[in-house]
RNA sequence: GCCCGGGUGGUGAAAUUGGUAGACACAAGAGACUUAAAAUCUCUCGCUCUUUGAGUGUACGGGUUCGAUUCCCGUCCCGGGCACCA
């Protein structure tokens, strides 16, 4: 065995014998239960980030630990290679996305395989290539046959300069990012997914994940935000119709202070309004100033005028105006609401800003109403009761939206409705590099699905991108066609889909992804029945990636697809995210340039706090921004690659999953890497002194062993315990290894000289290269074959702990007195309540801080504390 | 603004079911070895004080409990998501 440990010449043997033995091959096989272990696919970006090191690194521990456990284990790799990026790049550097995806792609998959991932790369794939994005038009025109996908108009961010839609990413401030012109929200046909049809077996589903983080059930639960309120109309008559105004509320009960009602800017009663109204025509124009970001509508000024039409009160006949307000959403409910300044804190400032009367229509005993400042208590369920409501006095919040609801039914005015904050899913981009719809427009015909045996519409890879409008629009020979249906004259659609589409089926395309003639087979039914064991990725993806996800599975499962697999993934790890500090430049329009952490200096205080920072490049200062997740668009993304060049891919790894567990943000730091590069070496140093001295059979006779020979031997056999549940049930590597790290500090300070402690210096040394291999497997791999020649650790079975070596006769209790540590005792294990309390009450520590006073309880935890209350 | 997380030494963190706060590391300091450097090894390391001991300490303010980093109420700060970034 060499002394050095040398990760290059280890690493490149490790990976070799795996390919050669196709030890990563994934194959059906019935006879073993199977672990179908997925990481979140990457964007090929151009090269890993950490967040991919840190994520496939995850995927990884579990792949192998599994396979280890006995388990048929599928750990796939593909691209999720669609998207915004790729045209941004052809823009910059004058490349077609194309190929600049797929030399992403090649360079990306080369940095993976350095990092020794037991990936089955047999099933590679790539969405943007026709094979398989044809499927999803498939699917598209059966879902649109369906009545499943359908088109409606939707609100896009325009940029009137450069004549194009823009992302939300794209709209800064309100401006177009290349432009710099305000953004205007413009309304264009679009296609979408009845996602709304599913809402309630989406959210009722939420309740059968046992194996998904509370947190994220609960975002998609609120997400889905299912309310149970009352729908009723303000009638009112305009132009001599009569017409309704129909609203969604949850507080029917306040329903008797309604003082207001405000519509959306885009509702046609505010466009009627509008058409003999100058300054109100002016107003909704101002509105449509701006992108569509929810975030950006809601903590915008709320604004609001009213439009002079009234309508009438369905309860109390009353008179109330109607206003438009720029926080109303035409695409949420009706697009208008009811406004009860005392009870809804948004109204009331509402109302305090433009003088409107405030009805205070609910009360709580021994609470004042004063309607010059909003309380918490107003908008309060549970403590009010009704008052001001005529009949309805005294009824708290369910009896009065019982009683409420009837009313309005019985005068045929409105009723109690189920409504979801879920909204249908628009799936058309106005953009180049993504999947075509599959839909022809026939002047005579209509919208027609592209025919099975035409798909796939093949997106051409040769074009021109120019930053305004999508170049599909100006390519004749893409969209120009004949009617499926009548053979006359048609335009193809030129808008591709949404690239969260191609994310929401990939997971089983890696059963089948050799299928030509089909979407998936019955090799889906063995991976993924039951759902997908388990899956990693980023916590930024709890919502929309994991939902439309769920649908699809669905979707898929009623077109007869995949039978009834159940939700796709049992199991869920959200990795928090790898953050890093933002760096950047002021340009002559304030455009800000973001500048990599890698070529930025921070200085420090004394007290390591940063003051500032420079360029490297320059010495010139810097703006330092916040801490982001790694993006793209932040250019704060660390490159790993250096790190593995410099130390190897297994220090990298061990050096990721030490520094924080799995499912918190990490910031990143250089620091600590030496430290999980020391440790490896020293790991090979202590093997490579053993095997010098000969390897030896590590079987032992417990009875041999001195007593710290025993105290090693248990410790060994506890780690093995702690290491196996760290990674199978609790998920978090940086304990695992901080167990492995202690059993070897021990290790190293046992006298382990004669014949039973070198067979324990074995024991504990093949245990080691084994507890660790799922992390650093090259080097364990390497260790094993030195400490049992012609041994593949990567075959072996996890080390399982033997009861006979955990066995411990005494044990150390903490004296604490009045709930402060005092002293310790040592006990019999299997002492009795009665003698642990004497040997306490009798201890050093509690006669010293007792001084003299009678116990007047004594609280013994078995196996930690006696707790003296004096 | 709304929804979901998080906040523990100089730093990353640990404490798994309410029971020894700071495991395991990083950084720093001191020492050993060495002609020297690197590497390695040993020791110190939350804060304060009257230092063989004691007080205090898990963002902040309250509460429940024999006992709270952990549970409850309120506040502040940081991160993620908000439907066209992926």
């Amino acid at each position: 065995m060499q002394e050095k440990y040398t990760p290059a010449d280890i690493e490149r043997a490790a990976q070799q014998h795996w390919d050669e033995t196709g030890a990563a091959r994934a194959v059906e096989d019935h006879s073993k239960p199977k672990y179908y272990c997925l990481s979140m696919f990457p964007y090929p970006s151009g090269k890993l980030h950490m967040g991919h090191v840190r994520n496939y690194t995850i995927g990884d521990v579990l792949s192998r630990f599994h396979q280890m456990q006995g388990y048929n284990v599928l750990q796939p790799m593909g691209w999720d290679a669609f998207g915004m990026p790729a045209e941004n790049a052809a823009l910059a550097n004058n490349v077609a996305p194309a190929g600049w995806t797929y030399s992403n792609i090649d360079y990306m998959r080369t940095q993976l395989k350095s990092l020794g991932f037991a990936i089955d790369w047999e099933r590679e794939f790539a969405t943007c290539t026709p094979a398989y994005y044809r499927w999803e038009q498939w699917l598209f025109t059966r879902l649109y046959e369906k009545g499943l996908v359908y088109k409606k108009l939707g609100t896009v961010n325009w940029d009137p300069v450069d004549h194009t839609v823009l992302a939300n990413e794209q709209v800064i401030d309100g401006r177009g990012w290349r432009s710099g012109a305000l953004i205007e929200k413009r309304e264009i046909p679009m296609y979408y997914m009845k996602i709304t049809a599913y809402a309630e077996e989406l959210l009722a589903e939420l309740d059968n994940l046992p194996g998904w983080p509370e947190q994220v059930r609960l975002m998609q639960k609120n997400w889905i935000g299912k309310s149970t309120g009352v729908r009723f109309a303000f009638p009112y008559e305009i132009d001599g119709r009569p017409e309704k105004l129909w609203v969604f509320t949850t507080r029917a009960d306040t329903i008797m202070g309604v003082t207001f009602v405000a519509v959306a800017a885009e509702h046609p009663l505010a466009q009627r309004a509008a058409v003999n109204n100058p300054e109100l025509a002016k107003f909704i124009e101002e509105c449509k100033q701006g992108g569509v970001a929810e975030a950006d509508i809601a903590t915008m000024e709320k604004k609001g005028l009213p439009t002079g039409i009234f309508v009438t009160h369905p309860l109390t006949g009353e008179q109330v105006e109607v206003w438009v307000g720029n926080y109303v959403l035409m695409s949420y409910g009706d697009g208008a609401v009811m406004a009860v300044p005392a009870h809804d804190e948004r109204d009331f400032a509402f109302a305090l800003k433009y003088n409107l009367p405030i009805k205070q229509v609910v009360g709580v005993d021994g609470e004042f109403f004063s309607d010059q400042q909003w309380a918490e208590w107003y908008a309060d369920k549970v403590k009010g009761t009704l008052v001001n409501s005529c009949q309805y006095d005294g009824l708290g919040y369910e009896a009065a939206v019982d009683a409420i609801a009837a009313d309005l039914a019985a005068k045929n005015l409105g009723d109690k409705k189920v409504q979801f904050r879920l909204r249908d899913w628009g799936i058309s981009r106005q953009r180049y590099w993504g999947c075509p719809i599959p839909i022809i427009h026939c002047p005579t015909c209509g919208d027609v699905p592209v025919p099975d045996d035409q798909l796939p519409v093949v997106l051409p890879e040769n074009v021109e991108i120019t930053g305004a409008g999508s170049p599909l629009a100006k390519m004749p020979e893409f969209y120009e066609c004949k009617c499926p249906k009548c053979g006359g004259d048609a335009k193809r659609e030129t808008d591709t889909m949404d690239t969260f589409f191609e994310s929401s089926w990939y997971f089983l395309r890696y059963a089948c992804p050799d299928n030509t003639t089909a979407m998936v087979d019955e090799r889906v039914q063995y991976w993924c029945k039951g759902g997908i064991d388990q899956y990693i990725g980023g916590i930024e993806h709890a919502i929309l990636h994991l939902l439309y996800s769920r649908f699809f599975t669905k979707l898929m499962r009623d077109v007869g697809l995949i039978g009834d697999l159940g939700e796709p993934f049992a199991n869920l790890l959200t990795q928090g995210m790898v953050v890093a500090p933002t760096f950047y430049r002021e340009g002559e329009n304030g455009k800000k340039l973001w500048l990599n952490p890698a070529d930025v200096d921070v200085v420090t205080d004394e007290r390591g706090r940063p003051t500032g920072a420079t360029l490297k490049a320059d010495g010139l200062p810097v703006i330092i921004g916040g801490t982001e997740k790694m993006s793209k668009s932040k250019n704060n993304g660390v490159d790993p690659q250096s790190l593995i060049e410099q130390y190897g891919a297994d220090t990298a790894r061990l050096f990721m999953m030490f520094a924080a567990p799995p499912d918190q943000s990490l910031e990143w730091s250089d620091a600590g890497v030496e430290g999980a590069y020391r440790f490896l070496r020293r790991l090979w140093k202590l093997t490579h002194d053993h095997v010098q001295a000969g390897t030896v059979d590590a079987k032992i006779d417990q009875n041999s062993l001195s007593t710290a020979q025993a105290d090693l031997r248990r410790k060994l056999h506890q780690t093995m315990q702690k290491v196996a549940d760290d990674y199978g049930r609790r998920k978090q590597f940086n304990t695992a290894i901080a167990a492995v790290m202690e059993l070897l500090n021990a290790y190293d300070k046992c006298d382990l000289a004669d014949a039973t402690g070198r067979a324990l210096a074995q024991e504990t040394l093949e245990s080691a290269a084994l507890l660790l291999f799922p992390i650093v497997p090259h080097i364990g791999q390497a260790l094993y074959a030195e400490l049992k020649p012609g041994q593949d650790a990567g075959l072996s079975t996890f080390p399982k702990a033997d009861p006979e070596a955990l066995k411990q006769d005494e044990i150390e209790l903490m004296v604490q007195v009045n709930g402060k540590l005092r002293g310790a005792i040592r006990v019999a294990a299997d002492a009795d309540k009665a003698s642990i309390e004497a040997a306490a009450l009798a201890s050093e520590g509690a006669l010293k801080f007792m001084e003299g006073k009678p116990a007047k309880k004594v609280v013994v935890v078995p196996g930690r504390l006696v707790n003296i209350v004096a």
